[in-house]
DNA sequence: GTAATTATCGTCATGTTGACAATAAAGCGA
DNA sequence: TCGCTTTATTGTCAACATGACGATAATTAC
Protein backbone atom coordinates (compact mmCIF):
# COMPACT_ATOMS: atom_id res chain seq x y z
CA UNK A 1 0.00 0.00 0.00
CA UNK A 2 1.07 3.46 -1.04
CA UNK A 3 -0.37 6.68 0.93
CA UNK A 4 -1.02 9.23 -1.60
CA UNK A 5 -1.59 13.04 -0.35
CA UNK A 6 -3.27 15.20 -1.21
CA UNK A 7 -3.11 19.33 -1.07
CA UNK A 8 -6.09 21.60 -1.03
CA UNK A 9 -5.36 25.47 -0.85
CA UNK A 10 -8.84 26.56 -0.45
CA UNK A 11 -10.35 29.56 1.92
CA UNK A 12 -10.20 28.88 5.32
CA UNK A 13 -13.90 29.92 6.00
CA UNK A 14 -15.36 27.39 3.80
CA UNK A 15 -15.07 23.98 4.10
CA UNK A 16 -13.64 21.96 1.28
CA UNK A 17 -15.92 20.34 -1.24
CA UNK A 18 -15.74 16.51 -1.41
CA UNK A 19 -13.92 15.47 -4.40
CA UNK A 20 -14.83 12.21 -6.31
CA UNK A 21 -13.23 10.15 -8.73
CA UNK A 22 -15.52 10.45 -12.09
CA UNK A 23 -15.07 8.06 -14.81
CA UNK A 24 -16.81 7.58 -17.77
CA UNK A 25 -18.45 4.71 -19.48
CA UNK A 26 -19.75 4.16 -22.80
CA UNK A 27 -22.44 2.57 -24.11
CA UNK A 28 -21.72 1.33 -27.31
CA UNK A 29 -24.32 -0.22 -30.08
CA UNK A 30 -24.23 -1.68 -33.42
CA UNK A 31 -26.38 -3.93 -35.35
CA UNK A 32 -24.50 -6.64 -36.47
CA UNK A 33 -26.99 -9.85 -38.47
CA UNK A 34 -29.98 -7.65 -37.95
CA UNK A 35 -29.42 -7.49 -34.55
CA UNK A 36 -28.38 -5.24 -31.46
CA UNK A 37 -25.06 -5.93 -30.37
CA UNK A 38 -23.58 -3.92 -27.63
CA UNK A 39 -19.77 -3.74 -26.76
CA UNK A 40 -18.52 -4.79 -23.54
CA UNK A 41 -14.79 -5.74 -22.24
CA UNK A 42 -14.20 -8.52 -19.39
CA UNK A 43 -12.61 -6.80 -16.52
CA UNK A 44 -9.03 -7.80 -15.39
CA UNK A 45 -8.87 -6.52 -12.36
CA UNK A 46 -10.70 -6.56 -8.64
CA UNK A 47 -13.87 -5.53 -8.27
CA UNK A 48 -15.81 -7.97 -10.80
CA UNK A 49 -12.92 -9.42 -11.86
CA UNK A 50 -13.68 -11.62 -15.13
CA UNK A 51 -17.54 -9.98 -15.48
CA UNK A 52 -18.30 -8.16 -18.40
CA UNK A 53 -18.43 -4.70 -18.08
CA UNK A 54 -19.39 -1.44 -20.08
CA UNK A 55 -15.93 0.20 -21.71
CA UNK A 56 -14.53 3.01 -19.25
CA UNK A 57 -12.41 4.41 -17.12
CA UNK A 58 -11.20 7.02 -14.76
CA UNK A 59 -11.60 11.27 -16.30
CA UNK A 60 -7.85 12.59 -16.40
CA UNK A 61 -7.03 15.86 -15.13
CA UNK A 62 -7.85 18.78 -17.88
CA UNK A 63 -10.07 16.26 -20.38
CA UNK A 64 -13.83 17.23 -20.71
CA UNK A 65 -16.26 13.95 -20.82
CA UNK A 66 -16.46 13.88 -24.05
CA UNK A 67 -12.99 13.81 -24.74
CA UNK A 68 -12.82 11.14 -22.31
CA UNK A 69 -14.75 9.15 -23.30
CA UNK A 70 -13.27 9.30 -27.14
CA UNK A 71 -9.91 8.35 -25.21
CA UNK A 72 -11.24 5.20 -23.70
CA UNK A 73 -13.42 4.03 -26.45
CA UNK A 74 -10.04 4.54 -28.66
CA UNK A 75 -7.70 2.38 -26.02
CA UNK A 76 -10.14 -0.29 -25.15
CA UNK A 77 -11.11 -1.17 -28.63
CA UNK A 78 -7.63 -0.52 -30.56
CA UNK A 79 -9.45 1.98 -33.00
CA UNK A 80 -8.08 5.20 -34.21
CA UNK A 81 -11.14 7.45 -35.44
CA UNK A 82 -14.33 5.77 -34.22
CA UNK A 83 -17.55 5.43 -36.46
CA UNK A 84 -20.55 6.82 -35.39
CA UNK A 85 -22.63 9.13 -33.35
CA UNK A 86 -21.25 9.62 -29.30
CA UNK A 87 -23.52 11.55 -27.15
CA UNK A 88 -23.91 12.01 -23.16
CA UNK A 89 -26.07 9.41 -22.12
CA UNK A 90 -26.37 10.38 -17.90
CA UNK A 91 -24.89 10.03 -14.90
CA UNK A 92 -25.19 7.91 -12.02
CA UNK A 93 -24.06 8.25 -8.75
CA UNK A 94 -21.68 8.89 -6.59
CA UNK A 95 -23.50 6.52 -3.90
CA UNK A 96 -23.20 3.18 -3.70
CA UNK A 97 -22.39 1.84 -7.26
CA UNK A 98 -18.70 0.89 -6.69
CA UNK A 99 -17.66 -1.23 -3.87
CA UNK A 100 -14.31 0.57 -3.62
CA UNK A 101 -16.03 3.94 -2.86
CA UNK A 102 -18.45 6.61 -4.34
CA UNK A 103 -17.48 6.64 -7.99
CA UNK A 104 -19.43 9.54 -10.46
CA UNK A 105 -19.90 8.11 -13.63
CA UNK A 106 -21.18 9.95 -16.57
CA UNK A 107 -22.57 6.95 -19.85
CA UNK A 108 -22.33 7.89 -23.41
CA UNK A 109 -24.10 6.98 -26.25
CA UNK A 110 -22.12 5.54 -29.36
CA UNK A 111 -24.51 4.15 -32.39
CA UNK A 112 -22.34 2.97 -34.67
CA UNK A 113 -22.29 0.42 -37.85
CA UNK A 114 -20.63 -2.51 -37.44
CA UNK A 115 -16.86 -1.92 -36.81
CA UNK A 116 -14.08 -4.79 -36.07
CA UNK A 117 -12.45 -4.26 -32.72
CA UNK A 118 -8.95 -4.81 -32.67
CA UNK A 119 -7.40 -7.82 -30.36
CA UNK A 120 -5.78 -6.64 -27.22
CA UNK A 121 -2.57 -7.87 -25.96
CA UNK A 122 -3.01 -10.58 -23.30
CA UNK A 123 -3.11 -8.09 -20.19
CA UNK A 124 -5.30 -5.75 -21.54
CA UNK A 125 -9.11 -5.94 -21.36
CA UNK A 126 -10.29 -7.74 -24.77
CA UNK A 127 -13.68 -5.73 -25.99
CA UNK A 128 -15.79 -7.44 -28.23
CA UNK A 129 -19.55 -7.31 -29.70
CA UNK A 130 -22.16 -9.21 -27.73
CA UNK A 131 -25.86 -9.09 -28.31
CA UNK A 132 -27.59 -7.03 -26.19
CA UNK A 133 -30.44 -9.77 -25.90
CA UNK A 134 -28.14 -12.23 -24.12
CA UNK A 135 -27.43 -9.76 -21.50
CA UNK A 136 -31.59 -8.71 -20.70
CA UNK A 137 -32.04 -12.18 -20.68
CA UNK A 138 -29.62 -12.63 -17.76
CA UNK A 139 -27.35 -14.71 -19.95
CA UNK A 140 -24.61 -12.39 -19.58
CA UNK A 141 -24.14 -10.49 -16.30
CA UNK A 142 -22.35 -6.94 -15.86
CA UNK A 143 -20.23 -5.34 -13.56
CA UNK A 144 -21.26 -2.76 -11.23
CA UNK A 145 -24.60 -0.64 -12.33
CA UNK A 146 -23.93 -1.15 -15.90
CA UNK A 147 -27.03 -3.93 -16.92
CA UNK A 148 -29.31 -0.47 -15.78
CA UNK A 149 -27.28 2.20 -17.26
CA UNK A 150 -27.52 -0.72 -20.78
CA UNK A 151 -31.61 -0.56 -19.88
CA UNK A 152 -31.20 3.17 -19.98
CA UNK A 153 -29.03 3.77 -23.34
CA UNK A 154 -31.69 1.31 -24.68
CA UNK A 155 -34.55 3.56 -24.12
CA UNK A 156 -32.96 6.29 -25.47
CA UNK A 157 -31.62 4.40 -28.79
CA UNK A 158 -35.29 3.62 -29.47
CA UNK A 159 -36.44 7.28 -29.02
CA UNK A 160 -33.58 8.62 -31.12
CA UNK A 161 -34.88 6.49 -33.96
CA UNK A 162 -38.45 8.15 -33.44
CA UNK A 163 -37.33 11.45 -32.96
CA UNK A 164 -34.06 12.02 -35.35
CA UNK A 165 -32.20 10.64 -38.18
CA UNK A 166 -29.76 8.98 -35.92
CA UNK A 167 -30.74 5.74 -37.04
CA UNK A 168 -27.88 6.68 -40.02
CA UNK A 169 -25.08 6.23 -37.39
CA UNK A 170 -25.76 2.71 -37.32
CA UNK A 171 -24.94 2.64 -41.31
CA UNK A 172 -21.99 3.30 -43.11
CA UNK A 173 -21.74 6.47 -44.80
CA UNK A 174 -23.86 4.93 -48.17
CA UNK A 175 -26.34 2.63 -47.47
CA UNK A 176 -30.01 1.31 -48.75
CA UNK A 177 -33.72 1.81 -47.32
CA UNK A 178 -33.69 -2.35 -46.26
CA UNK A 179 -30.24 -1.74 -44.57
CA UNK A 180 -31.87 1.29 -42.12
CA UNK A 181 -35.50 -0.76 -41.79
CA UNK A 182 -33.24 -3.36 -40.40
CA UNK A 183 -31.45 -1.02 -37.85
CA UNK A 184 -34.88 0.16 -37.33
CA UNK A 185 -36.38 -3.28 -36.25
CA UNK A 186 -33.29 -4.73 -34.82
CA UNK A 187 -33.32 -1.39 -31.92
CA UNK A 188 -37.26 -1.88 -31.45
CA UNK A 189 -37.31 -5.45 -31.56
CA UNK A 190 -40.05 -5.67 -34.32
CA UNK A 191 -40.86 -6.19 -37.81
CA UNK A 192 -41.42 -3.29 -40.17
CA UNK A 193 -43.48 -3.06 -43.29
CA UNK A 194 -40.99 -2.44 -46.40
CA UNK A 195 -43.64 -0.34 -48.77
CA UNK A 196 -44.86 2.14 -45.52
CA UNK A 197 -40.72 2.05 -44.43
CA UNK A 198 -39.67 3.26 -47.86
CA UNK A 199 -42.57 5.79 -48.92
CA UNK A 200 -41.91 7.32 -44.98
CA UNK A 201 -37.92 7.28 -45.39
CA UNK A 202 -37.50 8.97 -48.83
CA UNK A 203 -40.67 10.75 -48.22
CA UNK A 204 -39.37 13.07 -45.45
CA UNK A 205 -37.96 16.11 -46.09
CA UNK A 206 -34.50 17.05 -45.08
CA UNK A 207 -33.61 13.55 -43.94
CA UNK A 208 -32.35 11.48 -46.97
CA UNK A 209 -30.08 12.10 -49.88
CA UNK A 210 -30.10 9.77 -52.69
CA UNK A 211 -26.35 9.48 -54.49
CA UNK A 212 -27.73 8.03 -57.80
CA UNK A 213 -25.72 4.66 -56.56
CA UNK A 214 -26.98 1.06 -56.88
CA UNK A 215 -26.06 -1.70 -54.78
CA UNK A 216 -24.95 -4.96 -57.12
CA UNK A 217 -24.71 -8.23 -56.81
CA UNK A 218 -26.96 -8.94 -53.95
CA UNK A 219 -29.77 -11.48 -54.15
CA UNK A 220 -33.05 -9.41 -55.87
CA UNK A 221 -33.43 -6.33 -57.76
CA UNK A 222 -30.62 -3.66 -56.58
CA UNK A 223 -31.46 -1.05 -54.18
CA UNK A 224 -30.91 2.66 -54.41
CA UNK A 225 -27.88 3.91 -52.20
CA UNK A 226 -28.88 6.79 -50.12
CA UNK A 227 -26.98 8.86 -47.60
CA UNK A 228 -27.80 11.73 -44.91
CA UNK A 229 -29.31 14.72 -46.09
CA UNK A 230 -26.34 17.62 -44.97
CA UNK A 231 -28.99 19.22 -42.67
CA UNK A 232 -29.42 16.04 -40.81
CA UNK A 233 -25.59 15.24 -40.00
CA UNK A 234 -25.34 14.77 -36.11
CA UNK A 235 -22.65 16.96 -34.76
CA UNK A 236 -20.71 14.97 -32.26
CA UNK A 237 -21.58 15.32 -28.95
CA UNK A 238 -24.61 18.23 -30.32
CA UNK A 239 -28.39 17.84 -29.18
CA UNK A 240 -29.72 16.20 -32.39
CA UNK A 241 -32.31 18.05 -33.90
CA UNK A 242 -35.59 15.96 -34.99
CA UNK A 243 -36.04 15.61 -38.60
CA UNK A 244 -37.70 12.52 -38.92
CA UNK A 245 -40.73 13.47 -37.20
CA UNK A 246 -44.01 15.51 -36.67
CA UNK A 247 -45.19 14.45 -33.59
CA UNK A 248 -48.42 15.03 -32.68
CA UNK A 249 -48.59 18.26 -30.39
CA UNK A 250 -46.42 20.45 -32.19
CA UNK A 251 -45.17 23.96 -31.32
CA UNK A 252 -47.39 25.89 -34.27
CA UNK A 253 -48.06 29.36 -34.15
CA UNK A 254 -51.82 30.19 -35.06
CA UNK A 255 -52.47 33.97 -36.14
CA UNK A 256 -51.20 35.69 -33.30
CA UNK A 257 -53.62 38.26 -32.46
CA UNK B 1 -5.53 29.93 3.88
CA UNK B 2 -5.66 26.60 5.46
CA UNK B 3 -4.00 23.35 3.87
CA UNK B 4 -6.46 20.36 4.23
CA UNK B 5 -4.75 16.90 3.29
CA UNK B 6 -6.32 14.18 2.26
CA UNK B 7 -5.36 10.42 2.41
CA UNK B 8 -6.04 7.90 -0.35
CA UNK B 9 -4.76 4.57 0.36
CA UNK B 10 -5.01 2.72 -2.98
CA UNK B 11 -2.86 -0.46 -4.14
CA UNK B 12 0.50 1.08 -5.24
CA UNK B 13 0.39 -0.70 -9.10
CA UNK B 14 -2.49 2.03 -10.00
CA UNK B 15 -1.83 5.22 -9.58
CA UNK B 16 -4.75 7.32 -7.94
CA UNK B 17 -7.31 8.21 -10.04
CA UNK B 18 -7.82 12.04 -10.50
CA UNK B 19 -10.95 13.20 -7.95
CA UNK B 20 -12.80 16.34 -8.86
CA UNK B 21 -15.21 18.24 -7.14
CA UNK B 22 -18.91 17.93 -8.39
CA UNK B 23 -21.97 20.45 -8.19
CA UNK B 24 -25.23 19.67 -9.50
CA UNK B 25 -27.07 23.19 -10.76
CA UNK B 26 -30.55 23.16 -10.93
CA UNK B 27 -32.10 24.74 -14.13
CA UNK B 28 -35.93 25.19 -12.22
CA UNK B 29 -38.74 26.70 -15.00
CA UNK B 30 -42.30 27.62 -14.26
CA UNK B 31 -44.76 30.04 -16.08
CA UNK B 32 -45.64 33.19 -14.59
CA UNK B 33 -48.38 35.41 -16.32
CA UNK B 34 -47.70 33.26 -19.37
CA UNK B 35 -44.47 33.94 -19.64
CA UNK B 36 -41.58 31.78 -19.19
CA UNK B 37 -39.59 32.46 -15.08
CA UNK B 38 -35.96 31.13 -14.06
CA UNK B 39 -34.96 30.24 -11.12
CA UNK B 40 -32.08 32.47 -10.14
CA UNK B 41 -29.61 33.33 -6.78
CA UNK B 42 -27.58 36.25 -6.75
CA UNK B 43 -23.79 34.77 -5.50
CA UNK B 44 -22.35 36.75 -2.55
CA UNK B 45 -18.93 35.33 -3.15
CA UNK B 46 -16.55 35.14 -5.51
CA UNK B 47 -15.98 34.08 -8.52
CA UNK B 48 -18.86 36.04 -10.25
CA UNK B 49 -19.54 37.50 -6.84
CA UNK B 50 -22.71 40.06 -7.86
CA UNK B 51 -24.01 37.69 -10.79
CA UNK B 52 -27.04 35.96 -11.65
CA UNK B 53 -26.18 31.94 -11.20
CA UNK B 54 -28.34 28.74 -11.27
CA UNK B 55 -29.07 27.33 -7.59
CA UNK B 56 -26.38 24.63 -6.70
CA UNK B 57 -23.45 23.79 -4.85
CA UNK B 58 -21.20 20.97 -4.44
CA UNK B 59 -22.07 17.56 -3.22
CA UNK B 60 -21.60 15.99 -0.65
CA UNK B 61 -20.09 12.45 0.88
CA UNK B 62 -22.92 9.86 0.78
CA UNK B 63 -25.05 11.75 -1.57
CA UNK B 64 -26.82 10.90 -4.58
CA UNK B 65 -27.49 13.32 -7.59
CA UNK B 66 -30.90 13.87 -7.29
CA UNK B 67 -31.16 14.12 -3.63
CA UNK B 68 -27.95 16.99 -3.94
CA UNK B 69 -30.33 18.32 -6.35
CA UNK B 70 -33.03 18.58 -3.78
CA UNK B 71 -31.56 19.67 -1.10
CA UNK B 72 -29.36 22.96 -2.59
CA UNK B 73 -33.40 23.59 -4.05
CA UNK B 74 -34.76 23.88 -0.39
CA UNK B 75 -31.87 25.56 0.67
CA UNK B 76 -31.96 28.18 -1.57
CA UNK B 77 -35.66 28.91 -1.52
CA UNK B 78 -36.44 28.03 1.76
CA UNK B 79 -39.27 25.62 0.47
CA UNK B 80 -39.20 22.40 2.63
CA UNK B 81 -41.44 20.24 0.13
CA UNK B 82 -41.23 21.01 -3.60
CA UNK B 83 -43.48 20.99 -5.98
CA UNK B 84 -43.19 19.78 -10.04
CA UNK B 85 -40.77 17.52 -11.87
CA UNK B 86 -37.48 17.40 -11.31
CA UNK B 87 -35.13 14.82 -14.09
CA UNK B 88 -31.39 14.82 -14.44
CA UNK B 89 -30.37 17.05 -17.55
CA UNK B 90 -26.90 16.49 -18.54
CA UNK B 91 -23.10 16.93 -17.17
CA UNK B 92 -20.81 19.52 -18.11
CA UNK B 93 -17.25 19.75 -17.88
CA UNK B 94 -14.88 19.16 -15.66
CA UNK B 95 -12.14 21.72 -17.98
CA UNK B 96 -12.43 25.06 -18.17
CA UNK B 97 -15.45 26.18 -16.94
CA UNK B 98 -15.05 27.20 -13.07
CA UNK B 99 -11.91 29.75 -12.45
CA UNK B 100 -10.89 28.28 -9.44
CA UNK B 101 -10.13 24.71 -11.25
CA UNK B 102 -11.81 21.98 -13.24
CA UNK B 103 -15.38 21.63 -11.73
CA UNK B 104 -17.86 18.95 -12.88
CA UNK B 105 -21.04 19.96 -12.62
CA UNK B 106 -24.61 17.85 -13.60
CA UNK B 107 -27.13 20.00 -14.04
CA UNK B 108 -30.69 19.06 -13.56
CA UNK B 109 -34.13 20.40 -14.52
CA UNK B 110 -37.01 21.38 -12.24
CA UNK B 111 -40.68 22.07 -14.38
CA UNK B 112 -42.84 23.57 -11.53
CA UNK B 113 -45.75 25.59 -10.93
CA UNK B 114 -44.91 29.09 -9.98
CA UNK B 115 -44.24 28.75 -6.47
CA UNK B 116 -43.34 31.67 -3.66
CA UNK B 117 -39.78 31.73 -2.86
CA UNK B 118 -38.91 32.69 0.83
CA UNK B 119 -36.73 35.82 1.45
CA UNK B 120 -33.25 34.80 2.56
CA UNK B 121 -31.68 36.40 5.34
CA UNK B 122 -29.19 39.02 4.59
CA UNK B 123 -26.18 37.07 4.21
CA UNK B 124 -27.56 34.10 2.06
CA UNK B 125 -27.87 34.08 -1.67
CA UNK B 126 -31.41 35.37 -2.43
CA UNK B 127 -32.90 33.27 -5.10
CA UNK B 128 -36.09 34.64 -7.08
CA UNK B 129 -37.69 34.22 -10.19
CA UNK B 130 -36.79 36.14 -13.69
CA UNK B 131 -38.16 36.10 -16.84
CA UNK B 132 -36.14 33.71 -19.14
CA UNK B 133 -36.72 36.51 -21.94
CA UNK B 134 -34.51 39.05 -20.13
CA UNK B 135 -31.51 36.47 -20.10
CA UNK B 136 -32.16 35.10 -24.19
CA UNK B 137 -32.36 39.14 -24.34
CA UNK B 138 -28.80 39.54 -22.52
CA UNK B 139 -30.48 42.17 -20.46
CA UNK B 140 -29.16 39.10 -17.87
CA UNK B 141 -26.05 37.10 -17.35
CA UNK B 142 -25.26 35.09 -15.88
CA UNK B 143 -21.88 33.25 -14.25
CA UNK B 144 -20.20 30.62 -15.16
CA UNK B 145 -21.91 28.41 -18.51
CA UNK B 146 -24.76 28.89 -16.82
CA UNK B 147 -26.42 30.51 -19.85
CA UNK B 148 -25.36 27.67 -21.74
CA UNK B 149 -26.75 25.15 -19.35
CA UNK B 150 -30.18 26.99 -19.33
CA UNK B 151 -30.50 26.82 -22.93
CA UNK B 152 -29.95 22.95 -23.05
CA UNK B 153 -32.40 22.93 -20.50
CA UNK B 154 -35.08 25.38 -22.78
CA UNK B 155 -34.31 22.88 -25.34
CA UNK B 156 -35.46 20.11 -23.06
CA UNK B 157 -38.31 21.28 -21.75
CA UNK B 158 -39.61 22.00 -25.52
CA UNK B 159 -39.49 18.69 -26.66
CA UNK B 160 -40.53 17.24 -23.42
CA UNK B 161 -43.69 19.27 -24.29
CA UNK B 162 -44.24 17.51 -27.12
CA UNK B 163 -43.46 14.26 -26.35
CA UNK B 164 -44.71 13.82 -22.24
CA UNK B 165 -47.65 15.00 -20.09
CA UNK B 166 -45.07 16.75 -18.46
CA UNK B 167 -46.70 20.25 -19.12
CA UNK B 168 -48.98 19.62 -16.48
CA UNK B 169 -45.54 19.81 -14.48
CA UNK B 170 -46.51 23.40 -14.54
CA UNK B 171 -49.78 23.30 -13.68
CA UNK B 172 -51.04 22.94 -9.90
CA UNK B 173 -53.19 19.54 -8.97
CA UNK B 174 -55.71 20.66 -11.27
CA UNK B 175 -55.84 23.06 -13.93
CA UNK B 176 -58.11 24.01 -16.51
CA UNK B 177 -56.85 23.17 -20.27
CA UNK B 178 -56.86 27.21 -21.06
CA UNK B 179 -54.17 26.99 -17.83
CA UNK B 180 -52.37 24.36 -19.53
CA UNK B 181 -52.60 26.04 -23.03
CA UNK B 182 -50.72 28.56 -21.23
CA UNK B 183 -47.73 26.61 -20.37
CA UNK B 184 -47.60 25.50 -23.84
CA UNK B 185 -47.85 28.51 -25.35
CA UNK B 186 -45.20 30.33 -22.97
CA UNK B 187 -42.06 27.57 -23.58
CA UNK B 188 -42.56 27.00 -27.42
CA UNK B 189 -43.08 30.66 -27.43
CA UNK B 190 -45.99 30.27 -29.97
CA UNK B 191 -49.61 31.04 -29.64
CA UNK B 192 -52.03 27.95 -29.94
CA UNK B 193 -55.66 27.53 -31.48
CA UNK B 194 -57.59 26.86 -28.10
CA UNK B 195 -59.84 24.63 -29.74
CA UNK B 196 -58.06 22.45 -31.13
CA UNK B 197 -55.65 22.36 -28.31
CA UNK B 198 -58.73 21.58 -26.14
CA UNK B 199 -59.96 18.62 -28.76
CA UNK B 200 -55.81 16.99 -28.69
CA UNK B 201 -55.93 17.27 -24.62
CA UNK B 202 -58.63 15.85 -24.03
CA UNK B 203 -58.82 13.00 -26.80
CA UNK B 204 -55.96 12.18 -25.41
CA UNK B 205 -56.19 8.91 -23.81
CA UNK B 206 -54.55 8.49 -20.54
CA UNK B 207 -53.02 11.73 -20.50
CA UNK B 208 -56.04 14.20 -18.55
CA UNK B 209 -58.78 13.37 -15.85
CA UNK B 210 -61.80 15.18 -15.16
CA UNK B 211 -62.11 15.64 -11.87
CA UNK B 212 -66.36 16.97 -12.55
CA UNK B 213 -65.30 20.35 -10.53
CA UNK B 214 -65.33 23.63 -12.66
CA UNK B 215 -63.72 27.03 -12.07
CA UNK B 216 -66.08 29.36 -10.70
CA UNK B 217 -65.77 33.68 -10.04
CA UNK B 218 -63.85 34.48 -13.26
CA UNK B 219 -64.33 35.57 -16.64
CA UNK B 220 -66.14 34.31 -19.25
CA UNK B 221 -67.77 30.39 -19.34
CA UNK B 222 -66.59 28.32 -16.42
CA UNK B 223 -64.13 25.95 -17.75
CA UNK B 224 -64.08 21.93 -16.43
CA UNK B 225 -60.86 21.35 -13.93
CA UNK B 226 -58.71 18.65 -14.72
CA UNK B 227 -55.62 16.73 -13.49
CA UNK B 228 -53.24 14.49 -14.94
CA UNK B 229 -54.14 11.00 -15.20
CA UNK B 230 -52.77 8.30 -13.30
CA UNK B 231 -50.92 6.83 -15.79
CA UNK B 232 -49.36 10.03 -16.96
CA UNK B 233 -47.85 11.28 -13.58
CA UNK B 234 -44.39 11.42 -13.09
CA UNK B 235 -42.26 9.71 -10.97
CA UNK B 236 -39.63 11.79 -9.66
CA UNK B 237 -36.35 11.10 -11.41
CA UNK B 238 -37.44 8.49 -13.72
CA UNK B 239 -37.53 8.55 -17.35
CA UNK B 240 -41.49 9.76 -18.21
CA UNK B 241 -43.11 7.57 -20.70
CA UNK B 242 -44.72 9.52 -24.00
CA UNK B 243 -48.54 9.77 -23.23
CA UNK B 244 -49.07 12.49 -25.39
CA UNK B 245 -47.16 11.98 -28.79
CA UNK B 246 -47.61 9.12 -31.55
CA UNK B 247 -44.89 10.41 -33.52
CA UNK B 248 -44.46 9.57 -36.96
CA UNK B 249 -42.24 6.53 -37.37
CA UNK B 250 -43.37 4.52 -34.46
CA UNK B 251 -42.21 1.01 -32.90
CA UNK B 252 -45.50 -0.81 -34.93
CA UNK B 253 -44.81 -4.21 -35.67
CA UNK B 254 -46.16 -5.76 -38.99
CA UNK B 255 -47.73 -9.63 -39.09
CA UNK B 256 -44.42 -11.41 -38.34
CA UNK B 257 -43.98 -14.93 -40.87
C1' DG C 1 -36.10 -19.49 -69.43
C1' DT C 2 -38.47 -19.88 -64.84
C1' DA C 3 -38.58 -19.32 -60.08
C1' DA C 4 -37.17 -16.89 -56.15
C1' DT C 5 -35.86 -12.70 -54.12
C1' DT C 6 -35.73 -8.05 -53.13
C1' DA C 7 -36.94 -3.10 -54.30
C1' DT C 8 -40.17 0.22 -55.45
C1' DC C 9 -44.60 2.25 -56.69
C1' DG C 10 -49.61 2.52 -56.10
C1' DT C 11 -54.27 2.22 -53.90
C1' DC C 12 -57.48 2.81 -50.38
C1' DA C 13 -59.87 3.17 -46.01
C1' DT C 14 -59.04 5.31 -41.71
C1' DG C 15 -57.35 8.66 -38.54
C1' DT C 16 -55.16 13.22 -37.40
C1' DT C 17 -54.43 17.97 -38.20
C1' DG C 18 -55.22 22.89 -38.89
C1' DA C 19 -58.56 26.34 -39.90
C1' DC C 20 -62.52 28.17 -38.41
C1' DA C 21 -67.91 28.49 -37.56
C1' DA C 22 -71.15 27.97 -34.02
C1' DT C 23 -72.88 27.49 -29.54
C1' DA C 24 -72.74 27.59 -24.31
C1' DA C 25 -72.25 29.77 -19.94
C1' DA C 26 -70.62 32.90 -17.17
C1' DG C 27 -69.81 38.36 -15.63
C1' DC C 28 -70.76 43.29 -16.45
C1' DG C 29 -72.93 47.61 -17.19
C1' DA C 30 -77.01 50.18 -18.40
C1' DT D 1 -83.69 42.41 -16.96
C1' DC D 2 -81.28 42.73 -21.28
C1' DG D 3 -77.87 42.88 -24.27
C1' DC D 4 -72.63 42.82 -24.60
C1' DT D 5 -68.26 40.89 -23.65
C1' DT D 6 -65.54 37.16 -22.43
C1' DT D 7 -64.06 32.60 -22.25
C1' DA D 8 -65.08 27.47 -22.88
C1' DT D 9 -66.54 23.83 -25.61
C1' DT D 10 -68.48 21.33 -29.59
C1' DG D 11 -68.63 20.65 -34.39
C1' DT D 12 -67.39 20.74 -39.49
C1' DC D 13 -64.39 20.15 -43.28
C1' DA D 14 -60.56 19.77 -46.40
C1' DA D 15 -55.76 18.28 -46.51
C1' DC D 16 -52.63 15.17 -45.20
C1' DA D 17 -50.42 10.97 -42.89
C1' DT D 18 -50.81 6.23 -41.75
C1' DG D 19 -51.31 1.17 -41.99
C1' DA D 20 -52.59 -2.64 -44.82
C1' DC D 21 -51.63 -4.73 -48.77
C1' DG D 22 -51.71 -5.38 -54.23
C1' DA D 23 -48.84 -4.94 -58.20
C1' DT D 24 -44.74 -4.33 -60.77
C1' DA D 25 -39.64 -4.05 -61.62
C1' DA D 26 -35.03 -5.74 -61.69
C1' DT D 27 -31.88 -8.64 -60.24
C1' DT D 28 -29.71 -13.67 -58.92
C1' DA D 29 -30.19 -18.83 -58.61
C1' DC D 30 -31.08 -22.91 -61.00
Amino acid sequence: MTIITYYCFMPASHPAPERFPVTVDVVALTVRDGELHVLLITRLIEPFRGRLALPGGFVLAGEDLLEAAVRELAEETGVEHLPGHLEQLGSYGPKGRDPRGDVLTVAHLLLAPDFPVLSAGSDAEQAAWYPVRDVLDGKLELAFDHARILDDALERAKSKLEYSPLGAAFCDEEFTIAQLRSVYEAVWGTRLDARNFHRKATGTPGFLEDTGRMTTGDAGRPAALFRLALEARPTPGQPTRAVLNPPLMRPRAVDPR
